[in-house]
DNA sequence: ACAGTATTCCAACGAATATTGGAGAAGGGC
DNA sequence: GCCCTTCTCCAATATTCGTTGGAATACTGT
């Protein structure tokens, strides 16, 4: 009790989640699990990585205990350990933006111009349970579909200019995405302003949501 | 905006942080900064690192922004560059002990046996203003001057043995350190109750209590 | 059993990291 | 100015990590 021994042994436990949170393509993994469940060639694709490489990086994640595995036929679907793992990411996040001057340059570089006036999670289901705003999920549909805000209608990025019949012109749009360094909601806010709707940003995604322990709807209002 | 280099540019950011969390030894150099400020040479002795070793692990934590430096003379003081640094450090080692097996069992193996019934810091502060037990900050005592439990007595573990007489014998002493995968109280209570004294150890120490955002005493009671 | 799909394993390369001792720099006291 | 203390920088080492393409494995459907 209390030697050199342990104490390296138990600080050696800490670090290996510490070594899984130290590559970005892990991170970026991460980020994408936090919206649900997701093949290994689908997290490929989504992250940018070749399949090999991408199979390694879960695996490192299984190790240090990161994700879990379900296997469903011949395809294995990871998912992660737990809401403390995403509610962990948000952290580093945060103190990243707090301490790294350059985070808040790259946030810009990647979300782009916030010209967009922002509504935080709380004041948006304010005005959505009030009916003044329509909800709007610019995810993809298998995101929308592993969990969305109550109340939330799915309308992609990539289909929102051939749908923006769907939504009604006389309400204001708010959209929203993975989370606050995702910039889905923000591309699709300038989509809908350049038409002339009304449409603003949430400040925060899934991501924030679940960690904050709120629940998630699994089908269209 | 929204496309590959600048994600990736965001992810290196939140990954920087990640790479410094990714070491044993800088965790723990981490763990001592919690406590307060301290000098390199002092932290090296602390951590059982070599001078420059500590030295370059100091500057990876600089780097990343987690920790802040002062210099006072020819000597340069590191702490913490926040308190929510010290909160994703508890976050980390939360996510740790959840999902990684081993954690447990090496906290325990460093801890030593759990025979001692233990307690929560705010059922530890409910008795303290009731008088009924006596709150034992078992820490170095520069740890202790540097912030310690409103009303804790310093008595640093290697001289409690010798300073047994300063503790009342008919109040329970309470027992803290550092925080929770800290030895220092389970050696303390442990040898308090050989020496037949009413001894219980908190759960926690001063790296939860400052994540929870309490306050902290600077001079004796 | 066979073909097909999804994933992991393997070997090999270059890049990044940890540790060391000793030289160098910055500041204080005389 | 000179010496002493404290810390950082440097160069060299061993180790670990990330990425790649191709082979091996696990499962499904016929």
């Amino acid at each position: 009790m209390g030697d050199r021994a342990a104490k390296d042994a138990l600080f050696a436990e800490f670090a290996a989640v510490g070594k899984a949170l130290g590559s970005p393509k892990r991170l970026e993994l991460l980020d994408l699990l936090a919206q649900g469940p997701r093949s290994v060639e689908d997290l490929a694709n989504a992250a940018d990585l070749g399949l090999s490489t991408c199979s390694a990086h879960l695996q490192r994640l299984l190790a240090a205990g990161l994700v879990a595995t379900r296997r469903d036929g011949t395809r294995i679907w990871y998912s992660l350990a737990g809401d403390d793992v995403a509610a962990l990411f948000a952290n580093l996040r945060s103190v990243a933006q707090r301490h790294r001057p350059h985070t808040e340059q790259a946030r810009r570089a990647y979300l782009g111009p916030d010209d967009t006036e922002q509504i935080d999670l709380a004041e948006l289901l304010r005005r959505a349970e009030a009916g003044d705003v329509v909800v709007l999920d610019v995810r993809p549909a298998p995101e929308y579909a592993a969990g969305h805000l109550p109340g939330a209608v799915s309308i992609p990025l990539d289909e929102l200019e051939d749908r923006l019949a769907e939504l009604p012109e006389d309400r204001e749009v708010i959209a929203y995405c993975r989370g606050a360094y995702c910039a889905l909601a923000h591309d699709a806010v300038r989509l809908l302003s350049a038409h002339g709707r009304q449409a603003r940003c949430a400040t925060d995604g899934i991501l924030e949501w679940r960690v904050a322990g709120l629940p998630v709807q699994f089908r269209a209002a």
